[in-house]
DNA sequence: TTGTGAATACTAAATAATTAGAACTAAGAA
DNA sequence: TTCTTAGTTCTAATTATTTAGTATTCACAA
């Protein structure tokens, strides 16, 4: 055995996803600017091919039959981050929320925003 | 160009060192065992080998020089898990801890433990 | 119908990560 | 001293990831 490959979405396919999530369906043109566009110069091919492995794995489905083909996303963020915060909370605080909550507030205060979503969070989960 | 290194820590390089935070100094044959234990099989030199990798890293220095060698951590925990989790927080969530917030705690509910970090941490940023 | 250009599919090259064998070294036993 | 063996270093094989070139396909113009 060699390297195992990436529990879930590998760097560059997480970009792919990120532009089809942000803008919707989407042509391997327009995701290819979009890369452009936040510094991301990639051959057309390039994108091409991680839309293609990205098919494979079942996070992108084909939506029209005419060329340029387009590409909306079958997995939503939300599951996909959940995914690989879950992944990151196993590997690197053992499973362990307040272990990484210590870590994320550590260094940096808390901003007016970041203080409502935890009061929301302590209200909500109370029942 | 073609892939680029992984910014902080791989995979198994990370094992290597969760077993040195955790034990402190050690040797080869100990981190090896402790790692068995843990259910990860790995032959002696493979060990060896991210160990070699994780000292020319600067992540592990050998503190002996009587055989078999010992190493420990150069890197804190703390240190090295907060920039896996920084890392992940600007890939995942654009930088958005109320985002990575919302993602954490979405499907399980509150621990009495992880309120009274929230409660901790809503107080101690207050001034 | 045939040529052309855009789009897609196929293939491959380059580098990283993982694993472990082979070669070498050193320290103590015989 | 020489042999043996535990331990270390060197080297390589395997798979994953990233990038992009080459080949093919398709729809339309001439």
């Amino acid at each position: 055995m060699a390297r195992p490959k990436a529990t879930e979405l590998t760097e560059r396919e997480l970009e792919i996803m990120q532009v089809v999530w942000s803008a919707g369906e989407q042509t391997i043109g327009q995701i290819r600017d979009s890369l452009a566009a936040q510094g991301h110069d990639r051959a057309y091919t390039t994108v091409a091919t991680l839309v293609r492995i990205l098919h494979e794995k079942g996070f992108l489905e084909q939506t029209t039959d005419v060329r340029p083909f387009s590409y909306s996303a079958t997995r939503s963020e939300e599951d996909v981050s959940r995914r690989l915060l879950d992944d990151l909370l196993e590997r690197v605080f053992g499973g362990s929320r307040s272990e990484l909550l210590v870590r994320l507030f550590q260094r940096r205060k808390l901003t007016a925003k970041e203080r409502a979503v935890l009061e929301a969070l302590l209200k909500e989960k109370s029942r």
